[in-house]
DNA sequence: CGCAGTCTTGAAAGCTGTCAATGCAAGTGG
DNA sequence: CCACTTGCATTGACAGCTTTCAAGACTGCG
């Protein structure tokens, strides 16, 4: 989902962030965005009394842009070692008002955000718990479009996945064990592997 | 919701829906935009067995957007007599390859849409019904910026509130006698003015 | 080995949904 | 002008899904 390839040569803007390292917060000015090199990224929003909303997750080619605000919108946060190009602003708003092609794939990228937060929308607005986890299994493990079947991100805890779906770990556990016993899913260790992709479509389109 | 104002002169393709006409779904080929020239729209998807989710509503000066795909990615409705000038998708495209000013506003737009998307997302994932009920009547009563109070769209259903917050008719029904009980709003008819702003604020950043 | 954090599982509570009845306003046709 | 219909809103009782609270189990690591 690389909206540029920021050619700035050097180096000296590249910075790396540990495990947890929340390095883009609400409350910082918008100054720079963050190019995804290696590692990757929750992207949240928090309410005041703790609870969060995990917008998405960032993986290396990712940029997390700072939308023409004076703050970030949401925060971000490191879930392994993290390495990102950081591009100043005013450095991409130039690009963008001189060369119509960088433009244009920036709006593209925008446009396919827009297409899948819609889908979230729905999501969390009008699907039941099962349905959730199923279209988020079904999400990360096939993603790449190809018909390969990946586990899920290890780097991605049960909090995680509840704060992605709007639910709490323990309808996430819960709802991973019922998988599990009815044999969509495997789990060793932390890794997730999807066993019964279309039976899990299944549970999307049908809550029974 | 997308503001892009394409400066087409010519209106041969003006066309006027009559009141629930569905004049966008997901299933048609997404050959164009359309750019609301007067009335409303709800703007939504759908799941097979019904469930409805409003992504949102669209006023005069708004362009629902032909993403590139090959359909619509969700469907619009008419909330009252709506009247449209249809762009064809190649036109805006090419008017986005060639002038970066064109693009840079689209792609504005784009952004704003996104904020309030990511906003959304925490609104369905993670606050109580009264949470996000508040959070509409704010976002409805208190838009233009102005400090001015205005009244929510009365083409606004209780159906479309349900389907905008991911509750039922039911529990904003109840949710607004509440509200009512509690000074907080006035309801003539159909029509809800804001009585309190300020506390239905601390109702969004405190759960009671 | 033992600690700390995460994950799992159980029991009970609560918020919201479901089902159902009533009220209300506008429109229709006799 | 008045029954009658129709669609939407309100309200109540109850069920159910998900959360909350709590206790263990597991894993990784110093």
């Amino acid at each position: 989902m690389s909206l540029v390839r920021p050619s700035l040569s050097s180096d000296g803007m590249k910075r790396t962030f540990s495990e947890r390292r929340e390095f883009m917060t609400e409350d910082m000015p918008a100054s720079m965005h963050f190019h995804v090199v290696a590692g990757g990224a929750r992207l949240f929003k928090s309410l005041p009394d703790g609870r969060r909303q995990i917008i998405g997750f960032a993986h290396k080619g990712d940029v997390l842009p700072a939308y023409p605000c004076t703050r970030y919108h949401y925060s971000a946060e490191a879930m392994r070692t993290l390495q990102v190009v950081c591009v100043p602003a005013p450095y991409l708003s130039h690009l963008h008002e001189t060369s119509p092609g960088a433009c244009a794939a920036s709006l593209n990228s925008a446009r396919q955000l827009l297409v899948s937060l819609h889908n979230r929308l729905l999501m969390l607005g009008r699907q039941t718990a099962r349905e959730r986890l199923a279209t988020f299994l079904l999400g990360q493990g096939t993603r790449m479009g190809s018909g390969e079947l990946w586990p899920v991100d290890p780097a991605i805890s049960r909090a995680d996945m509840a704060d992605f779906l709007g639910l709490t770990t323990e309808t996430v556990s819960r709802l991973l064990s019922a998988f599990h016993r009815e044999q969509l899913i495997s789990r060793e260790r932390r890794a997730i592997h999807i066993l019964d992709p279309d039976r899990l479509r299944a549970i999307v389109a049908h809550p029974e």
